[in-house]
DNA sequence: TCAATTGTAATTATTTCTGATACAATTTAA
DNA sequence: TTAAATTGTATCAGAAATAATTACAATTGA
């Protein structure tokens, strides 16, 4: 249950690399908010926002201004899904309560600081395999 | 960002595991849906909709009727959190859209397909931490 | 200087989740 | 046999999270 965000980073970052690869032109590898926005069918300041979380974890570059736009700023195979979804700094996989607890409750009491660890278990093990996933194989599947 | 519901669930049978474990007398070894939503402070429906869960499940049991109740199936050290969250038959963690993809666009024609093969991907690496973690080794945290 | 673009704030709309009320079905206990 | 307590379930209301939209400042190339 991790939000649309990721896919939609996903979809980008996608994007961005098959235009990488094509090593046919010189055309300017890049592309802007509102092509990816169309290529995702969503809306450009989704994907605007997007950008903004994978500039500042190094994996696109931006230009602004007129002729600006967004191109990958490593190799795909320099790039995991795990990079992509750290760069989003989403919240932890699993949630819990931040409600009070009932202190004459052993269960209530220890749940918050169990279901801590859970999630950073959770957290953990969904990392180690998005970091198995490199955006070099995953473009190697498209067409 | 697993929802809320996973979290009272494991807190559910976190009490019914410490229940069963006090072998200091011959009370009834149940609790009704009130004292579970007042431990994990919530609604008594939400804690009876995850015992339908969890019932269905066969994690644990419950009777109808006055003096009716909830008790653990199992033995805790035969329940893992993976059991749980199966039994709650939640959503895929990485959801990704639905919406209708551009024809002229390869990475939008594919990436309904990958994101099905990452989420499942995810989804395995999640349920094999869960797998690992038993219900008796949590209750051992307790006190 | 103008046009195109990113960056970002603010607002609205939509969806999802939780909480609450109500009541039928069941079953024990008095 | 009747009353009370409980699960099971439907339905609605409220809250919270998410996504979409509008607007505009900042930037930069042509």
């Amino acid at each position: 249950m991790v939000n649309r965000q990721f896919a939609n980073a996903v979809h980008v970052m996608t994007s961005l690399a098959l235009l990488k690869n094509k090593k046919t032109s010189d055309i300017s590898l890049q592309m802007n908010s509102e092509q990816l926005a169309a290529s995702a069918n969503t809306n450009a300041v989704v994907i605007r926002r997007l950008i903004c979380s994978l500039t500042q974890a190094g994996l696109i570059q931006t230009t602004r201004g007129k002729s600006g736009g967004v191109s990958l700023a490593k190799d795909p195979n320099d790039i995991t899904l795990n990079d992509i979804y750290i760069a989003l700094e989403l919240s932890e996989t699993i949630s819990h309560s931040e409600k009070p607890v009932h202190k004459d409750c052993p269960t209530s009491c220890s749940m918050h600081q169990m279901m801590t660890a859970i999630s950073e278990g959770a957290d953990k093990a969904l990392g180690k395999y998005l970091q198995s996933q490199k955006l070099s194989d995953l473009i190697k599947k498209i067409k």
